[in-house]
DNA sequence: CGGATCGAC
DNA sequence: CTATGTCGATCCG
């Protein structure tokens, strides 16, 4: 029974492509080499950490994807850095990379340094924390990580079935949120833009993302999920993980009529169109495979739990349809198909009743932990499962030469990073556990340290509440002060309605900007009492947004894209508590209000007659999101053994939310906007015309980027100044804050700001108790490092 | 706390 | 020409 523990294997060469692409250049790049293992890393030894120069390893290829197997790499790379040389994007890679790699330099030279005792040393306490974990470890569970293949793609081609053989991808030329497994083997995938994608593939079919939709088949799918762990925890819209023990606990009680399913009838009513030819023998060995599972052989095995093991696809799945032709020819109606009792054989139900409703496949992985149950579920892929018994020995020969890139939490740095120190694999991460306690902060090596001995969570929970919400956009490049106020004010806008529907409140509100040259920067700040209106989220993005603009001076700030966040969100009852303070505070500020009368505000602000603060605690408790569930009301005293092991998955990226699935990878605007304005930075003008007398050597002249007048000033304060004032005629942003007491213990300074010049905190009424402010002051220097280029 | 980075989908 | 959006975690100063 022991043996193998993979089944479903997944074409490991597929050649499909012959009469799909007519041009040559079209084939799909892949290379030889049939090796499709859980993986191996390049045996230690070699270090490769010191690469060549003018090879950018960010801007290469990810094959680190199910469906990417065997690709030409080397050819993808070459046109992907054709078509990315000299652009702004790739010369921001360029820097990162480098600093990529000076971060490296610092690892191995404080590598070189350890001393044979220190290592010793640590050796001995990595080994007694080896201990623990080694007593801590827990087979006892059997979780299930589950994900849909190629989820947005697929679901696109159920209504278009003729993309199904065709390279296809979701997105557009900015940018492509998946592909299909016929477009990977060309290198076209997530994240890419669709411009490169269509060189690597010029007949990629590109289309256009709808949210709804998917979400309406995830909604679908998690209704069969449910039904197999009431507690499973969804990470996106495409994937979940459940615990099964007890569903197969209670599944070997379950008579076989509640373990049998029957084929839908229908399914795919174009099955094969034109090119129907395809791979006879493809077909042939999975229709092999199906037939092997399904229907007979399983049901009337019983419930042996050995017997299903066997390999092969569920289903002809759809994408193949077509050769299920003479199968369908004989049973026709409803073939009913009964499951065991195994996990596996539960899993494998699970997905099929996934297929059968909604048309579409998905992966999964069983182990005895997230971390495994993830890795796993990628094996088999496109519509496979893998299972990872739950022995102490079967986990480790699974981890032992696997990359440790395959690790969710792991990625491209990271494994650059432990390649540069001799760890390609889980076991060289093992190995080297000594090494690594003394290179790497102290919850990065517990985290490698769990890895290597194949320990992950053993739990599935729910998430727990949200910790920020943002929202962001990408615009052409735009650099007059007006724009980039605007677009602030419409992301706050958006932002603020966004924390209104939630009931949301925040104590930090962050500025996301990115410049034309891709260098992103974030500039925040922090409240005593939460902020949720659009008021005074806007106050403070504008704030900040207004001191980027001046660090810049005098070039303009160029940006490409700008974004709002909240974040230190307060749970619900600090809204309340808050709640109850600030509606004192604010009648009381409402009368004095009154006498200080405030300046007609040109803007069009959504005039609430309520106190700006509070105007955003509502949340119905209806809510769309089945966020029910208690949340572990105990916890404190830690039932597992570590720190702290909280989420499902390991340690780093318990991703949760759902709504992250939903990036903006160009929706409708059939094209990307942009609109003008190209970004041209005018530079300050060099000639020292010292036409007036002021024979200050400051004398200088700008460009206003507001009036668009250059003349010169006597100092860059005096040119800022002037800009202020063209900019915001009355801006005046003064803006009483109101009185907010709270049980801060730590005084509020109230930074100086707003309008009046600068410096000398003096003026500027803007007390409130807003602002925490540690007492740090930063100085934006005028660091003028990139000009715009080309023209 | 603030900012930068990394990672995931 | 053209390189996403949303969120969580970690690390450092
Ligand atoms: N980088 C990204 N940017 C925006 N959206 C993304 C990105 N990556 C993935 N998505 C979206 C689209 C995917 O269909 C969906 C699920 O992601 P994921 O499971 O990783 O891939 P996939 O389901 O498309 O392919 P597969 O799981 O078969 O490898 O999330
Ligand atoms: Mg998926
Ligand atoms: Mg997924
Ligand atoms: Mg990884």
């Amino acid at each position: 029974m022991d043996s193998e523990d993979e089944e479903d294997s997944y074409p490991e060469d597929e050649k499909w492509t012959d009469a799909l692409e007519p041009g040559p250049d079209d084939v799909p790049a892949q290379v030889n080499d049939g090796s499709s293992v859980p993986g191996q890393a390049g045996t230690s030894g070699s270090h490769q950490g010191g690469q060549a120069k003018g090879h950018v390893s960010r801007m290469e290829l990810n094959t680190n994807k199910a469906g990417m197997d065997g690709l030409d790499k080397e050819k993808i790379n070459k046109i992907i850095m054709e078509a990315s040389l000299g652009s702004r994007y790739y010369e921001n890679e360029q820097k990162k990379d480098q600093q990529v790699n000076e971060r490296i330099k610092k690892i191995l030279a404080a590598k070189s340094k350890l001393m044979n005792n220190e290592v010793a040393a640590a050796q001995v306490k990595v080994d007694k924390m080896v201990k623990e974990l080694e007593r801590t470890r827990d087979l006892s569970r059997t979780i299930v990580h589950i994900d849909m293949d190629m989820f947005y793609a697929a679901v696109e081609m159920l209504e278009k079935p003729e993309l199904r053989e065709k390279p296809m991808a979701v997105g557009g030329t900015h940018m492509l949120s998946t592909s299909n497994y016929v477009a990977r083997r060309f290198g076209v995938r997530a994240g890419m833009p669709g411009f490169i994608a269509l060189k690597l593939c010029p007949n990629l079919v590109m289309v256009r993302p709808n949210f709804d939709k998917y979400r309406k088949y995830s909604k679908q799918v998690r209704e069969i999920l449910e039904e197999y762990d009431l507690n499973f925890c969804p990470m996106s819209l495409d994937e979940a993980y459940l615990d099964f023990t007890d569903h197969v606990v209670k599944r070997s009680t379950m008579s076989e009529k509640e373990r049998t399913y029957m084929e839908s009838v229908m399914n795919q009513p174009e099955g094969s169109v034109e090119k129907n030819e395809k791979k006879e023998e493809e077909g042939s060995e999975k229709s092999g495979d199906v037939t092997a599972l399904l229907s007979t052989e399983t049901a009337h095995s019983g419930e042996s739990h050995d017997v299903d093991l066997q390999g092969g696809k569920l289903l002809g799945s759809i994408s193949e349809a077509g050769e299920m032709g003479g199968q369908e020819d004989g049973v026709s109606g409803g073939k009913t198909h009964l499951f065991g009792i195994s996990a596996e054989e539960a899993v494998r139900e699970m997905r099929f009743r996934i297929q059968q409703k909604t048309n579409l496949t998905a992966s999964a992985g069983i182990a005895p932990n997230c971390m495994l149950a993830k890795i796993a579920s990628d094996m088999n892929k496109p519509n496979g499962q893998y299972v990872i018994k739950s022995t102490r020995e079967e986990v480790m020969k699974f981890i032992s030469n696997l990359p440790v890139r395959k690790v969710s939490g792991i990625g491209k740095v990271m494994e650059k990073i432990l390649s540069a120190v001799g760890v390609k694999s889980c076991t060289e991460l093992y190995e080297n556990r000594a090494m690594l306690y003394k290179l790497f902060a102290p919850i990065s090596f517990n985290h490698f340290l769990k890895i290597s001995l194949g320990l992950g969570s053993t739990y599935v929970g729910r998430d727990g509440e949200r910790k920020s919400v943002s929202t962001e956009r990408t615009f052409g490049g735009k650099s007059r002060p007006e724009d980039l106020f605007r677009i602030c004010e419409e992301l706050c806008e958006s932002l603020a309605q966004d924390v209104e529907k939630n009931g949301l409140k925040g104590r930090t509100l962050t500025l996301k900007l990115k410049t034309v040259t891709f260098e992103v920067r974030n500039r925040s700040q922090s409240f005593q009492n939460g902020i949720c209106s659009f008021k005074d989220m806007h106050t403070a993005a504008r704030d900040l947004l207004q001191t980027e603009i001046r660090a810049c001076r005098p070039h303009p700030l160029a940006l490409r894209l700008m974004g709002v966040r909240l974040s230190s969100l307060l749970s619900e009852e600090e809204i309340q508590q808050q709640q109850k303070q600030g509606s004192l505070i604010s009648f009381f500020k409402k009368t004095q209000l009154k006498s200080t009368k405030s300046p007609p505000k040109t803007d069009n602000e959504t005039n609430k007659t309520t106190v700006e603060d509070e105007s955003c605690q509502k949340m119905e408790s209806e809510m769309n999101k089945d966020n029910h569930f208690e949340q572990k009301s105990e916890s404190l005293s830690s039932s597992n053994s570590p720190p702290k092991d909280s989420c499902k998955e390991e340690n780093t990226n318990p991703l949760s939310r759902e709504q992250i699935d939903e990036g903006s990878v160009e929706e409708d605007p059939s094209e990307g906007f942009t609109c003008e304005s190209e970004a041209e930075v005018p530079r300050p003008s060099d000639n020292v015309d010292e036409t007036e007398a002021e024979s200050l050597s400051e004398n200088q002249r700008y460009l206003c980027p507001v009036c668009n007048v250059e003349k010169p000033y006597n100092s860059l304060e005096e040119f800022n100044q002037h800009v202020d004032i063209c900019l915001n005629k009355g801006e005046i942003s003064t803006i009483l804050h109101k009185q907010a007491k709270a049980g801060g213990q730590t005084s509020n300074v109230s930074q100086a700001r707003s309008s009046a010049p600068m410096k000398r905190p003096s003026t500027s009424s803007s007390r409130s108790n807003k602002r925490m402010k540690t007492g740090r002051k930063r100085q934006y220097s005028t660091l003028d490092k990139f000009f715009a280029k080309n023209s």
